[in-house]
DNA sequence: TCTTGACCTGTTATGATATTACATACATAG
DNA sequence: CTATGTATGTAATATCATAACAGGTCAAGA
């Protein structure tokens, strides 16, 4: 199993914007899943695989309508149940995430490592980047302290441009 | 008009979970809503204005349909547009946001004063509240820069359990 | 005054997202 | 082999959101 230094995603922050391999970028996380789940006995299922396959395919989010019919089309069921499900699982096991703002998901680009991610999401090409929220984390945990609020799950999003479609406005 | 001083939502960050003169505290939205929306020439036309006291009745998080219902029981129209044209008038104007994580909205508790908010949505009694998020919009910013993308809005929202629900858990 | 144009409200229709409930299949521990 | 838990498939429905168009109001300018 390859360790932090052999991480695309945290090697290079802008990952999905920049010109990279992708092929070796999404075969190492879909190789991480598998040792995840095997870790762990959770079952990736055929389903589930290429649930995450599609996410892995882009640097985007996909809502899951458009993975149903993925699936749908490669012989899977059809149902919306099929996709949510296979969805939600990679979620809870951490290879996938939700953007709110989307209403959509995304393949987790360095899954298994404890991270509190923050996602980027550009409004021109729809790429969405998984940045590290440490530092956002921390700031609004101490804030829901002063409030006694015990914090379980944040959400946060940034929309904008990135910086290729910058240069294009 | 009042200046920050007066404004519970500064004077008290977890304004929302502890127990106060909530009559005054939606009466003095509703006044800076008024004097806000007259400065700038904004139209609080009587759907925008009740749909706005309606949020103000609690610091909860109404979904579009609720507050049509709402809106429709007192004599306006009662299909869909009527609710979300009324609500979006109030997030452009800053006088209510728009919760991601649960596809609903919530009245601002200090309309008109600059600020980056952040949400604290407590999972059992649904109370949200506003919390002050220029720190961690700061760490997201800093990270976002340090990837080239340019943050236009932000999303920053905790999901948790509020004192209260925390003492009977 | 009349007209124009901007904006607001209402309604119909439809689209997009998500869940409940139940039936069937499949793996594996006993 | 069979009981149990888990995964998948499907039907039906609930929930959230928008497009498109019609009619109303109001103020600015011809």
């Amino acid at each position: 199993m390859p360790d932090t230094h052999d991480c695309p995603g945290c090697a290079a922050p802008d990952l999905a914007f920049a010109a990279h391999d992708h092929a070796h970028c999404s075969h190492d996380a879909l190789e991480r899943a598998e040792a995840l789940t095997a870790a762990t006995g959770a079952r990736l299922t055929p389903v589930r695989r290429r649930a995450l396959e599609i996410l892995l395919e882009e640097h985007k989010a996909l809502g899951a309508y458009d993975v149903l019919a993925r699936l749908a089309a490669e012989g899977f069921g059809n149902q919306p149940p099929v996709a949510y499900r296979a969805l939600e699982f990679l979620v809870e096991q951490g290879l996938a995430h939700r953007i709110q703002r989307l209403n959509a998901f995304t393949a987790c680009v360095h899954p298994g490592e404890d991270h509190a991610p923050a996602f980027l999401i550009c409004r021109a090409c729809h790429t969405v980047a998984e940045a590290e929220a440490s530092g956002a984390r921390q700031s609004l945990e101490a804030e829901a302290a002063r409030a006694g609020f015990q914090v379980e799950r944040t959400t946060i999003e940034a929309l904008g441009l990135c910086p290729n479609c910058r240069g294009q406005a």
